[in-house]
DNA sequence: AGTCAACGCAACCATATGGTTGCGATTCAT
DNA sequence: ATGAATCGCAACCATATGGTTGCGTTGACT
């Protein structure tokens, strides 16, 4: 069993920058993210994909722990697990922090560390 | 001319996830955040990678608007451009807040409407 | 002028990805 | 019990992706 389909989540940045990068995932992302469950039938309702398809992007969405399923009765149900998106979300604001204090020390070597107009 | 290849950015919320979506790419990305311009053997030096490895990884960040090159003497230097990092994050907040406020009506209608208990 | 460093281009290869279709199994409804 | 809805599995296909190597070009240094 490799580390990435256990049932939690594998909270691998890339891996998670990775499975959002689909139109059709973000899509089904943006449907889910109205904290409801929904049917792989009912999100494949208004798409041009199949039905096959839409279950693959799911089960991608699911293995990055984006998203969790359920069966009830003869569908799968399928709800948002928002955490990982803190955790994009913290990367992003890592790597902008460092640009920010990066950038903020190379200006003070441009303007000159004695601070002359 | 797909819209894609021009020289600026191509502010596709998918594109830009699939760009960060290969831990090299995001290890590149870490590198050049601190602000300075950096070249492609400079970059490929501590990488277990070809150098054209990496040259093609460094392309497929600046076609997504998240790096820009120029060329000086012999060398291609790259450096980070950190704004389509916030067209990231808004879509990050925008699918958060919705599933916030979605959940707090779900909430609303499982405690009931009259604020019972 | 000669040499080395850094790079771009192109060919090539293996595998991953995204899509389809067919089919069988389970579940719900009549 | 029959039938339709929903789904999972598997086969199959085309293309994208990630990697390598070889080679030619350009720029810097002596």
């Amino acid at each position: 069993m490799s580390r990435a389909d256990r049932h939690c989540s594998a909270p691998d940045a890339a891996a998670l920058f990775a499975a959002l990068g689909d139109e059709t995932r973000l899509a089904l992302v943006s449907e889910l993210s109205d904290g409801r469950d929904h049917s792989i039938a009912r999100l494949s309702a208004d798409k041009a994909l199949s039905r096959q398809a839409v279950t693959r992007h799911l089960r991608v969405l699911e293995a990055a722990g984006l998203v969790s399923s359920i069966r009830i009765g003869r569908e799968s149900r399928f709800r948002l697990t928002p955490e990982p998106l803190g955790e994009i979300r913290s990367y992003l604001d890592r790597v902008s922090a460092h640009w920010d204090e990066a950038l903020g020390r190379l200006k003070l070597l441009v303007e000159g560390p004695a601070g002359e107009g």
